[in-house]
DNA sequence: TTAATATATGAGCATGGGTTCATCTATTCA
DNA sequence: TGAATAGATGAACCCATGCTCATATATTAA
């Protein structure tokens, strides 16, 4: 309260929302418990950690791409195949498959006309399990 | 392509993109390897499931949510010291613990005027963490 | 009761993102 | 060479979403 109180007008440039920058200022919230606050301010992630680890999640955040990368789970697929299987069309699986290749997700490799994509690594997968594995966890215990 | 394919003008009433419906036909694609494919399709994981699962990656899918769930790992905080804690409006994080308590993340107490939020299950920190993890990897081999 | 304080919430704004549609590129085959 | 085919991509549409601002609610204190 007694901080300034004033600062709330100065805008800053607009940034894209995901490239954000952590705000420098606070001038509305006072501090209850700060001997708390100090010792888990630390411990905290920072800004730009916290940026990149939600683009992963941002990623596994659609339910075609779950669906793309259940499938990929599975063993290498081509394009057209995985729009027959997930009943996508071959546009909207190109697309996919760019953001998926974009965030090191899949690797692809071109054979003749037909591109082969598999799952870069089993850290993606991992992720896959860990997040089914919560999901029955929170169904298990619905009221 | 012996398939109908003049079904795409056929549009149905716009969903909110989160309970939207596996779409029932394909039109466009030819399936290349359809034994692969068979046999695959069967392993993909269902739509709903997909829908659920990506709701869960959502929510960890922001910046300021998963600064909120990193400091929540230490222990247990009100709404104020959050707010102090990562440079955010007393609304702003309000608004978060909202999405976070409806996506049964974080469960909460009252203590008079206070607020206090808690990580509800350890299920969240596991996902956090692997997260983690997979920044760490790709990180390693980046060019 | 009145003032102060901690939190919640609705409206509105600006941006993000997934799909369709049209089109382009590259490869294979006749 | 020309047609067919697998895939990539840019534009546009429409909905989602995180923030700010203003305000409401509830609790405590004077």
């Amino acid at each position: 309260m007694s901080m300034g109180s004033s600062i709330h007008s100065s805008k800053r440039a607009p940034l894209p929302r995901h490239q954000r920058q952590e705000p420098e200022y606070v001038c509305d919230v006072e501090c209850i418990h700060p001997d708390l606050v100090a010792k888990l301010e630390k411990n905290a992630i920072d800004w730009e950690t916290a940026v990149e680890l939600s683009q992963i999640f941002r990623v596994m955040a659609d339910p075609s791409r779950l669906r793309i990368i259940s499938l990929l789970g599975e063993g290498e697929l081509c394009v057209c195949d995985i729009a027959s299987a997930l009943n996508m069309t071959q546009s909207a699986v190109s697309h996919q498959m760019r953001v998926l290749r974009t965030s090191r997700l899949v690797r692809y490799r071109r054979e003749g006309r037909v591109a082969w994509y598999a799952l870069d690594d089993d850290h993606v997968l991992k992720l896959f399990t860990q997040g089914l594995d919560h999901l029955q966890h929170t169904s298990d215990e619905e009221d």
